[in-house]
DNA sequence: AATGAATGAGGGTTCATTCAT
DNA sequence: TATGAATGAACCCTCATTCAT
């Protein structure tokens, strides 16, 4: 089956193997070493490649940063877009929206910490992230609490953009804390009770007398 | 005057006065060029002092982000700590709390890129900084909530460790926003809304029903 | 007809139409980046084949240098000694040598370039070249700067050794100053005056009397 | 003496030493191993300084080239202008520019490799010193030879610029001979017989006839 | 105490060459 | 014979830190 396929997708297939390959050391060294202390030759090792082949696929040690996180969000937004979709209302795809947010940091150590330290390391990075694919994730997240504040569940008064940075700020602050700190407890059970204090401190009051 | 005073009163002094000179320098070039890409001859040159006599009041160029850290954590707690004593409730405390977070970095833009960005630039600061200072911060905000919940304005079955990162992570993650969005808004006006959500979220709704 | 050909010259004559190729395109290269700058994979695209082709016809970088100097002199002297041949006496000789060595890289500036710079980076690659092919034309030229000098045309009392190299340096700095500016003066129309100044430099007093 | 002298004349004239010393030894080490095989840290050993030093002197390896060459060429053009002075006519003045340019290098075979191979081993590099100090050079020549003609001493049909370049050409034909033969003969003694040859060459019949 | 010249360790990246296909 | 992806050795320069003055 292989042998019969053409030359360019066989090589392209080993070609995104290895890519991942590297990406996926990188997240490793990255976190274990941090940033600047990781060395590209490291990286090489543990992806079992040769030190100049790594550059035959990113064009520097900051391009492999930039790329696990567009990489990444990449691919979550992709994600979280499908779920949101199959959803009926906006507080389900909240739910949603923080299961994925936590989740995706509890099943990868390794990437918690590379996002929630070694990226933020330089305001040039930082800038260059807010700008682009991260834009993206508050306008999802803003667009579900628009829906929320047009069907009368959340207050229309707030800001939503000021309601979105709360959101990611919370979710944020739990990854990092959970990071930081050495205990391994279970990250994706904070969804519950932060959406708990979110989305009372979102809700009409009336509303709330309905339930 | 100055010179009748023993002369380890005056030497301190004008020892205390580089000390300062020197971390107001680091604030200023590390804001300005990143951690990594400041050279410790720019801050001397910053601070106008020679290349070696950053190195008889700090240990190394790490030690200076350090020393930042600490000498404004320590200040700021106790500012808070002190202000904190002499109002009635917790809803005022926590809005003090807020009101002083967010003046501290809007009052100083340089401090608050050190803070938001080049602090978080290594588990290894990060590590410590939350075990350290960071942690009477949190404790400080917990002893808040806490308070809330006895007085039976906050509800009870929130966790309040859980409650002080989500206070936290908001406050947090506005002034992230601030620093890296180069439009200058009033970053302080941020504190009425962001406590009108936690607030809201923490309430009893007994409590509320009663308001 | 080609067809008709025995295999080896067949693809003798493509294997030779390649070496030129690559051969040409490392001149072009080598001329226009310098020959460290000048990168393999560069003359191999120039050349329309592999990076890996190259090492099928040459052994090194060095090699190509080092073949495109042997394969135009060795072409040179060949065409020297012919032309040189049907020439009656010694005067002529010296005028066709001028000739034919300025206007081989009149006609391409590239190959002159090689020459006059990229090939006499190194003491390594210099003395080579000396000991090697140069030394057949400086034999050449010897060969006719001694002839002058038993038809009693040049003194006897000039070593015809240093004549050589007197003829040779007028030369090779007439084609490096050419190189070097970037006016684009007939290089060839030099032949006339620096012939001049030699043959009347190394002529005998009373031969010119005689004139 | 010197203690009594302001501190910054003896770290001036520290500081010149130093740079000196560096530059001798790059001049040493580029003879022998060439300038691209020369490793920066290899000058620093024999300069007897750390390889940082050296960047404290030049801003990178090329400089050391170019400062080589700069230093050499300024001081040999101030000599040789000095010295012409003092002579009565043109044939003594090229016969001490002949002697001068000869004895610099027969002095220091290591200078003499630098400035006959290492220095040309880039269009980048020729470029920049024909355009600045050789072109002093060339111009200090061709003021001696119009000032030949002018005295009737040399043919006036010639073109001084190109007789330059003759002149010039011999004098390095001679000096990279020399420095590639591995034969250690006197290249001083070749001042007489290039003038004989080049002033013949240009030399005005009658004048000749008048001798 | 203050200076600033000197130190020297340390690593990202390039690119000639190889070799499996 | 030809390819071109992979290799891995090799090095200039920076800059935090030291220490003689």
């Amino acid at each position: 089956m292989l042998a019969a396929l053409p030359r360019s997708a066989k090589s392209g297939a080993k070609r995104a193997d290895k890519y991942r390959a590297i990406l996926r050391a990188a997240i490793r060294v990255f976190a274990r070493r941090g940033y600047f202390n990781a060395r590209v030759s490291e990286i090489a090792r543990a992806a079992g490649v040769a030190d100049g082949t790594i550059y035959l696929y990113f064009n520097s040690k900051d391009d492999l940063l930039v790329a696990i996180f567009e990489e990444t969000v990449g691919r979550v937004l992709a994600e979280a877009r499908a779920a949101l979709e199959a959803l009926p209302g906006p507080l389900e795809k909240l739910r949603r929206l923080a299961e994925m947010h936590l989740s995706l940091f509890a099943k990868d150590r390794n990437l918690a910490v590379v996002f929630q330290v070694e990226l933020r390391q330089s305001t040039k990075f930082m800038e260059r992230f807010s700008r682009t694919m991260l834009a993206d994730y508050f306008q999802l997240i803003e667009s579900v609490i628009t829906e929320a504040q047009k069907r009368g569940i959340f207050r229309p008064e707030i800001s939503p953009k000021l309601a979105t940075k709360v959101f990611f700020g919370i979710l944020d602050e739990m990854v990092t804390n959970w990071v930081l700190s050495h205990k391994r407890r279970d990250l994706t059970a904070l969804a519950d009770p932060i959406l708990d204090i979110f989305c009372h401190g979102m809700r009409r009051r009336n509303h709330e007398a309905h339930r």
